[in-house]
DNA sequence: ATAAAATTGTGAAGAAATTAACTATTTAAT
DNA sequence: ATTAAATAGTTAATTTCTTCACAATTTTAT
């Protein structure tokens, strides 16, 4: 069956919110106490949940730790992925340093610049590499992900770099439309910044 | 009439395409280019951009000077936003450095922490507060938009402190859905590396 | 043991968003 | 001057996404 796409985005938010009924102790919660926290309507939690499988129990509703497993196999955290960082800029060295990615099974275990002055520096305990050697350390380290950090015109330079290494996803933070064979997640945040400065 | 919320997105995405077409020396641009550009379909431009006015010209297309200050006026660009950065962490201070902002006429000008250690130092030219001071300052220096850009556990603390200073608005780094009466994006880190791990 | 309350899973209805198709206008070509 | 090509704006059709409403199940209370 097609999963909607907003499906899939949801997922990430219950399996942090999970996370959370978990670490406070609460052993069962119900469409309600998910879709309360995260301000949308219960139905939504459940048609959501619906789609990969019946995980809850009627009258009870879901064994967290269950739950928990269970999304991060959906949505792939139940393994470990290699991350790559292009950009050792004021933003490649931020997702270098945040822990939030370590903490959800994203590993930053390579970081690339074109600009000699960085190269050897370290950022967050790793070592910056000059971007002609992504080919092969990525192949070396295995690496997944890779996180475009770089200015605007060199995005799509960069973009087509990575598509011939192995790579197998990219999450863009520069605020052009990248054009790749790869599945590609923007982040955008100057597009937020613009969209709030909206007022109806 | 109701303007659709990825309508509102997308004309973030419109405006910062048609910047480039200028940059480029391009006058006049149809619906197609932008489209291509940006991956979607002529109709979605069109369509979007209908709601608002009519901006081109049929067998010729739309004068990009013209679009550009008609669409920034629209999305609330055509002033200077002045920003405070609350969390002076290594996202924080990245994004007080982050040139995008500045150059979309959002303007860092002040940063927050609530960590004494960090209090007086500066970033990105900006000397940092302490949290404390965020009303006194806020009113001062007229900040309409607050960065959320602290750790998941002090998030919504800094929301609700947000709420009565006069801000009009949030971007929201933190990993949690913030419960606040004022609006709020967010721009979320991890569930963008989480949606890209999902493989159908 | 029975009834009431809680809660899931789901088919159907409803709402929202996108895309296609068409009309109107403008420009360029012959 | 006429026709063909390009293209915006708009109405209608289609698709996608969300929400409702209810049957099915389980637990709790009496």
């Amino acid at each position: 069956m097609k999963i909607p796409k907003p499906t899939v985005r949801r997922l990430g938010l219950y399996y942090r919110c999970l996370l959370r009924f978990k670490d406070e102790g609460v052993n069962f919660v119900s469409s309600q106490d998910i879709a309360h926290r995260l301000n949308i309507k219960p139905s939504q939690v459940r048609k959501d949940l619906s789609y990969f499988g019946e995980f809850g129990k009627r009258g009870l509703g879901y064994n967290v730790k269950k739950l928990v497993s269970e999304i991060a196999h959906i949505i792939g955290v139940n393994k470990e992925w290699n991350v790559a960082i292009i950009g050792a800029g004021n933003l490649g060295s931020a997702l270098a340093n945040y822990p939030g990615l370590a903490k959800h099974k994203f590993r930053v275990v390579a970081i690339f610049d074109n600009d000699n002055e960085k190269v050897g520096k370290k950022i967050g305990g790793i070592t910056v590499s000059h971007i002609n050697e992504l080919k092969k350390i990525a192949e070396d380290l295995n690496i997944e992900i890779a996180v475009v950090a770089v200015p605007e015109n060199s995005a799509q330079i960069v973009a087509e770099q990575i598509e011939s290494v192995g790579i197998k996803g990219i999450v863009n933070f520069s605020p052009v439309k990248l054009r790749s064979k790869l599945p590609v997640e923007d982040v955008d945040i100057t597009l937020s910044f613009e969209t709030l400065a909206y007022i109806p």
